[in-house]
DNA sequence: AAGTGGTCTAGACCACGAA
DNA sequence: TCGTGGTCTAGACCACTTA
């Protein structure tokens, strides 16, 4: 039983009224000293909340100013960690989840090397694919550890995006991740699920997760890239 | 004149004895208790401190355990920009270049965008196969403004990495990067060049680079996905 | 000048990890 | 069990923005 501090609270409560247009784009949050009073908690615990929102990417902090709800779309975002679906959500894509599929396997070798754990371990295996308009894009599989998620398989219609799903449902924060990117021919299966030809050039990703540097995740993603194409920033050299 | 903060004096102080090797890899720093002490600043001023160091990955703080200096190597490196040729060399492949030829065109409208220039300013475009141990590996083209890079056609034997080339020869320092990454089957001439069978999924990267957010080079590469894989380290959520 | 976020104090109790 | 970092309080003063 884990158990959850205030801030956190308070700050999927603003996160969701930021999604639900209650505070919309560009308008000023109540100030801190307000946050205090509607929250009945210091200055500390709404502090902390307004710097995860803000890493988040939701806010936007000016010193003597206030703190404003920032532009999603236009805002010029470094890399962070997201997910394909959240990527296609923001696009403004229909994202549904087609034959989500969740048992315990033990993991291959490579897969336990990722996540350090011992090939015995029982892991989760999430695999579903991912449809944006109703046009599939991406094949996913997701491997973690039961002890990170008990009973997720009980909890299989909740699952929208995978880390947004850990976060509310287990506290689990996705900090970091390290993906490695390729591209196949796609196989009679991939085909099937994905709706194109054998052969196809698809892309990949092998993504391994973090929260603090733990490992927490393992996901291949098989992606059609007439549909979806990657992005990455970087900066300095 | 900014006044600094109390954190960001004890931040660079505590940053330095890393680097110097005061304190060591694996090494504890003291308590967050004891450096109130030692620093005379109140836990919260502590705390911050301790923040950023972590973010930076200089620390790994471990709740019940204690405060330790990280391994800087097996930490995850952060993104910066690298060419696919200095990649290649860092994992001890002997790179060289294929049939390398500079031309001047004029920018379709898609190269003028991405450049910020004119479609009827002259344009340098640089054109090559990456070869590593001898085997073709990638095609790339550079698009650059002739203003950047006087007379770049006479010096054409000099290029082995454009990214170096432009820093040593033009003073050009490219700090940030967007890539946009995808996949495709190949051609009849990708298939000649990367000797490769027609129809072979590849890596297409398409990548804006910049000089303080000036757009400086527009590269356009294609990838074989058996002998190079993209890897992208992502932090913050 | 008024009001915002930024820094800082001196306490307190809780949750986790190791012995 | 003990010592560590994690959360939280109720104050205070400073630095910046806007009017």
């Amino acid at each position: 039983m884990t158990k959850k501090p205030m801030y956190y609270d308070i700050y999927l409560k603003i996160k969701n009224m930021i999604s639900n247009g209650e505070y919309a784009v560009g308008d000023f949050l109540p100030t801190e000293n307000d946050l205090e009073k509607i929250y009945r908690v210091s200055r500390t615990t709404i502090r902390k909340v307004i710097s995860l929102l803000s890493s988040d990417g939701y806010i936007e902090v000016k010193q003597g100013s206030g703190t404003r709800v920032a532009n999603f779309n236009s805002t010029q975002r470094f890399n962070r960690v997201t997910s394909i679906s959240e990527t296609l959500r923001k696009n403004n894509n229909i994202v549904t989840t087609k034959s989500i599929f969740i048992d315990t396997i033990k993991p291959e070798k490579k897969i336990a090397e990722k996540l350090k754990i011992d090939v015995n371990d029982d892991i989760y295996r999430v695999q579903r694919v991912i449809l944006a308009n109703d046009i599939p894009v991406a094949i996913i599989k997701n491997y973690i550890h039961h002890k990170f998620t008990p009973k997720i398989d009980k909890k299989v219609n909740d699952i929208k995006s995978l880390y947004i799903f850990l976060e509310s449902e287990y506290n689990l924060r996705i900090d970091s991740a390290k993906d490695l990117i390729s591209a196949k021919n796609s196989d009679f299966i991939e085909s099937e699920l994905l709706n194109v030809d054998i052969g196809t050039s698809l892309m990949s990703i092998e993504r391994t997760s973090f929260q603090k540097n733990i490992p927490i995740t393992y996901d291949e993603s098989i992606i059609r890239a007439d549909k979806y194409k990657i992005e990455v920033h970087t900066k300095g050299r």
